[in-house]
DNA sequence: GTCTATTATGTCGTGGCACGACATATCGTG
DNA sequence: CACGATATGTCGTGCCACGACATAATAGAC
């Protein structure tokens, strides 16, 4: 069994708009419109990705395989093309979490942050 | 008065090589070279910056004011040429901070990450 | 029934920015 | 004095976020 793991490290560091679509997917499978709702809502409106950001994003993450294109529900909307995470996409999600966790420790230890509330 | 205070909203979010840069500057005033050897090294050999990147984002902060430039110390090399941040750039360094520790955060509330060990 | 906002997906051009390659010069040490 | 490390800088390429624009179906109001 040669299984070769693909490796997340290459595609690091995500930019922002990358990390917030794998993220809102680590959640659960959606279609575009709802990713873009769905970042907004759970961002107070501060984060709007621009359609044209996330449909090449959408682009990219289907060529790079970290993410697949489900079939349509039935009870749903026909025009939407849903999208879920690969195992790989969510690794390549957690090897960020990951990166920015230990920025984030680096921001406490120069005190930036306070100690941890 | 009417000290109009700068809003770092409209530079974020950061490009990892600027925060990197920001943070080792957080931690003290550095020359350009410094920086490139710090970020190496607090980061145990993954980041390296490249000349391009280091001294693009040096003269875009001073721009910004989001760092000075220091007069040379005495006993140092003449050709160093020392930067720190000013209040501002701080500001906007911890903005920064803020928002990847939100980011962080969430990638938890989806399970990328664990609750906190 | 029709009008309108929302939902939904997509393309294109611009500008910003990270990066590697290259250039130059000085310093420290064997 | 040679050579690696220190130190600063420019330039071109390519990626990518973004706003503007385009198109169409759907749902609800009136």
């Amino acid at each position: 069994m040669t299984t070769t793991k693909r490796d997340p490290a290459p595609f690091l560091p995500l930019t922002s708009a990358a990390f917030h679509v794998l993220l809102t997917l680590a959640d659960g499978p959606k279609h575009g419109y709802l990713i873009l709702k769905d970042v907004e809502t759970r961002t107070n409106g501060a984060v709007r990705l621009s359609t044209g950001t996330l449909y090449g994003l959408i682009k990219r993450f289907l060529d790079d395989e970290l993410i697949v294109e489900l079939p349509a529900e039935d009870d749903g909307n026909e025009r939407r093309r849903p999208y879920k995470l690969t195992p790989f996409g969510r690794q390549v999600a957690r090897a960020e979490a990951l990166r920015l966790e230990q920025l984030v420790s680096a921001a406490r230890g120069v005190r930036l942050l306070p100690e941890r509330g």
